[in-house]
DNA sequence: AGCACGCCGACT
DNA sequence: GTCGGCGTGCTC
């Protein structure tokens, strides 16, 4: 016998559970996982739509209170089963369950369904409403009739009262307003609260591209193979492209969406995507309510839109026949999720286009080497855009200032001779200057200031962190090894050997020292609380109401400063040795991002990069604005270490109030997980080994073959529900991770 | 959400 | 006794 996990009206909170039904002989073999089939449910066996989500042969319930399938809806599968299949795709990568994955895919499902919501009015004039009501009050037990009645007499302008309000006054109104709406006192109203659309013009004009420009469409569209990287450096025209190929997907009937890392980014170039296709878009952003997206959703389903531009989220847009989805930037960090199921956007939009027969482009300037690397073997369609647009911003001059050889000249400041030279030119010129200190993943790593050696662990080849609490101890977080704390540097015997830190704060101070006269701005996460206060800053300094804006990532991927001609990189060693395979990489974009902020207007622009390891080819490679030359050496150490693209990771991040349970519970998942094929390595402390209460271990898995951590990870999921030890004990797993844990 | 079951007070 | 109102809990 055959059974079938099936959900039911996925629009009913109440109802966002799985139910087996019996699979009846004349349809085992037209059904599948996304079918859409009808149920017989509940009490009165009334007919429900249903999607199955998956089969098992055993009953999971009793037995004789199974119903049988009634039949399955035939023909093209609507986009809710397409998306059920993704949402199945994920929790079979990701590891979760399928209540998470379709809450992730499905994303918004209200108390309310369809963007109206019921509300309740009087269905009689006031006076009768009145009399009524003071019959019915001579007997106590009308008394829930009673209040209701008042109520709605009461504040009744005429807009109507929801279930949910009057829950609030009234302690169950369900079956009193089921009795007055039966006897005709009241009625039942749907309220429309959908949201007005953006009503803009088009503006219709045509666009010349540019030789490069036509090639990539052309190239694109002709090409077999599904996903496409389109290469370009910024103000090469990318959005352009993307447009033509939209243009081309909307005229054969399809539609299309596209991911932004966030939304404040790439304002400018939402406009233009309005100016073009005018009603037809759709914006989505992260700060918008579960509401609001839902109406952006029924409205993609109904066919009233056709492009849908947002974040992470807006690649479950339910479009009926989506033909295209194009990711910009896509080596973003945002496109990971950091929740759980932790999935990559990438990922998932190649996934999805391809139950729906489509293509993705994913744009980037600075591609990740795991996209690049798949170009480079073919898997995807490389095109690249090589010159900048005509009229466009030039190229900033970049220099690498070694920072061993201030100390040299007993130059102790955190600003070298140079970068201050340039900056004094520039107050003098009143031309502005953007000073950038790359914390992100940021650990305390350990470098020599006078020849720039930075500890890494042996066997992991990522730099150690050191943790004070456990007295001068450096550790590595991938497995776990420990080495005492060095007093003088291994490598030239400098007494200048420790951690490395530096804040915006404390620059900001030294700044204020050191130019006296400078109006300074900083920008971030500390000072960036409140909710608008990061474009409040952004808008002033490119008003000009200050010289100098200090901050973290957020300056450098923020708006265009026309009259910025000087960049400063503090420390590019900051995130070089972050302690993860990744930290070149992300090193990389930073620096090469940092130099692109550098004369965007008409004046010529320059980056100072400061660093203690002016040799490292993150660094070299950014300063001369060379991609592929960086590609070509961190690919050589990411094949060497097997780790991705050249191999696959995965995260198992354990966490217990007790310190010697996580441990224990993290040694136990360790050894089961074990195999020949993969390579576990032993539990480690976390980079943030103790977080609200909470003990962290983090297990680091290597397999060649991502199969391979899938499987291990079920073997992990199995002995976490089998053995009670785990009962106050969370983990997560997280396949090729993106952040520090 | 919708449906039924069971409890409770009032009324032919 | 039985009828209708009302609260509660379940739906494979």
């Amino acid at each position: 016998m055959k059974y079938a996990d099936i959900i039911v009206d996925i629009s009913l909170e109440a109802l966002d559970r799985v139910f087996q039904y019996i699979v009846p002989e004349t349809l085992v073999s037209d059904i599948q996982v996304g079918s859409q089939v009808l149920v017989p449910f509940g009490k009165g066996n009334r007919v429900l739509r249903g999607y199955v989500i998956g089969f098992s042969e055993e009953p999971e319930y009793e037995p004789d209170k199974l119903k049988e399938i009634q039949s399955i809806q035939k023909g093209s599968m609507v986009v809710e089963s397409q998306m059920i299949r993704l949402a199945d795709w994920m929790s079979r990568m990701y590891g979760c369950t399928h209540a998470q994955s379709l809450k992730t895919v499905l994303s918004v499902r209200r108390k309310v369904r369809g963007g109206t919501k019921k509300v309740y009015c009087l269905a009689v004039s006031r006076a009768e409403a009145e009399s009524e009501m003071k019959k019915l009050a001579v007997q106590p037990r009308f008394a829930s009739r009673v209040a209701l009645l008042a109520l709605l007499l009461d504040d009744n302008e005429g807009q109507g009262i929801s279930e949910t309000e009057m829950k609030k006054k009234v302690p169950s109104p369900t079956a009193a307003l089921r009795t007055l709406v039966k006897h005709g006192w009241i009625k039942v109203r749907e309220a429309s609260d959908y949201r007005i659309p953006y009503s803009g013009a088009k503006d219709g004009k045509t666009v010349h591209l540019t030789l490069g420009q036509q090639q990539a469409v052309e190239g694109i569209c002709q090409d077999g193979r599904m996903v496409h990287l389109l290469y370009g450096v910024t103000g090469s025209g990318k959005t352009e492209v993307y447009m033509q190929l939209i243009q081309r997907t909307l005229a054969s009937g399809r539609q299309a969406i596209v991911l932004i890392p966030e939304i404040s980014l790439t304002y400018q170039n939402i406009a233009r995507f309005r100016q073009r296709f005018g009603r037809r878009v759709s914006v989505m952003n992260s700060r918008m309510s579960d509401g609001e997206r839902y109406d952006q959703y029924i409205q993609a389903k109904n066919g009233e839109i056709d492009i849908m531009i947002g974040p992470r989220s807006a690649l479950f847009t339910p479009f009926p026949n989506l033909g295209l989805l194009i990711v910009d930037e896509e080596q973003d960090g945002a496109y990971k999720s950091d929740t759980t199921p932790k999935y990559h956007a990438v990922d998932v939009a190649i996934q999805r286009m391809e139950m729906c027969g489509g293509k993705v482009v994913l744009g980037s300037a600075t591609p990740s080497v795991v996209t690049y690397d798949r170009a480079m073997r073919g898997i995807y369609g490389l095109h690249r855009l090589e010159d900048r647009v005509a009229g466009g911003p030039g190229m900033a001059k970049t220099c690498v200032i070694d920072l061993r050889e201030e100390l040299k000249q007993k130059n102790y400041s955190i600003f070298s001779r140079r970068l201050q030279k340039e900056m004094e030119e520039r107050l003098e010129r009143k031309e502005q200057i953007l000073l950038f200190l790359n914390r992100r993943g940021y650990a305390g790593f350990i470098s020599c200031r006078s020849c720039g050696h930075v500890i890494r662990c042996p066997h992991c080849d990522i730099s150690m962190t050191l943790h004070k609490a456990e007295q001068n101890l450096l550790k590595c977080h991938y497995c776990g090894m420990t080495l005492p704390m060095p007093d003088k540097c291994p490598e030239c015997g400098s007494s200048y050997i420790g951690a490395f830190g530096m804040g915006t704060q404390k620059v900001a101070e030294m700044l204020a020292k050191r130019f006296p006269q400078a109006r300074i701005l900083r920008a971030d996460r500390d000072s960036m609380r409140r909710k608008n206060s990061s474009i409040e800053v952004f808008q002033a300094f490119a008003k000009g109401e200050a010289d100098i804006l200090v901050g973290t990532q957020m300056i450098v991927k923020g708006h265009d400063f026309p009259n910025v001609t000087l960049v400063g990189v503090l420390a590019a060693d900051l995130s070089m040795f972050s302690g993860d395979y990744m930290a070149g990489e992300r090193t990389f974009q930073l620096l090469t991002q940092a130099a692109g902020r550098a004369g965007r207007g008409e004046k010529p622009g320059l980056a100072v990069i400061q660093t203690y390891q002016p040799e490292h080819y993150a660094v070299t490679c950014a300063a001369a604005q060379d991609y592929e030359a960086f590609y070509r050496q961190e690919i050589l150490y990411r094949r060497l270490m097997h780790y991705p693209p050249a191999g696959h990771m995965m995260a198992v991040v354990v966490e217990h109030m007790d310190e010697m349970m996580a441990r224990e519970g993290a040694i136990l998942l360790a050894g089961v997980m074990a195999d020949e094929e993969i390579q576990v390595l032993p539990p480690a402390d976390g980079f943030r080994a103790k977080e609200k209460d909470y003990y962290r271990k983090v297990i680091y898995i290597k397999s060649n073959e991502i199969n391979g951590l899938i499987q291990c990870r079920k073997r992990a999921q199995s002995l976490i529900h089998s053995d009670t030890l785990f009962r106050e004990m969370n983990v997560q797993f997280d396949i090729n991770p993106m952040n520090l844990y």
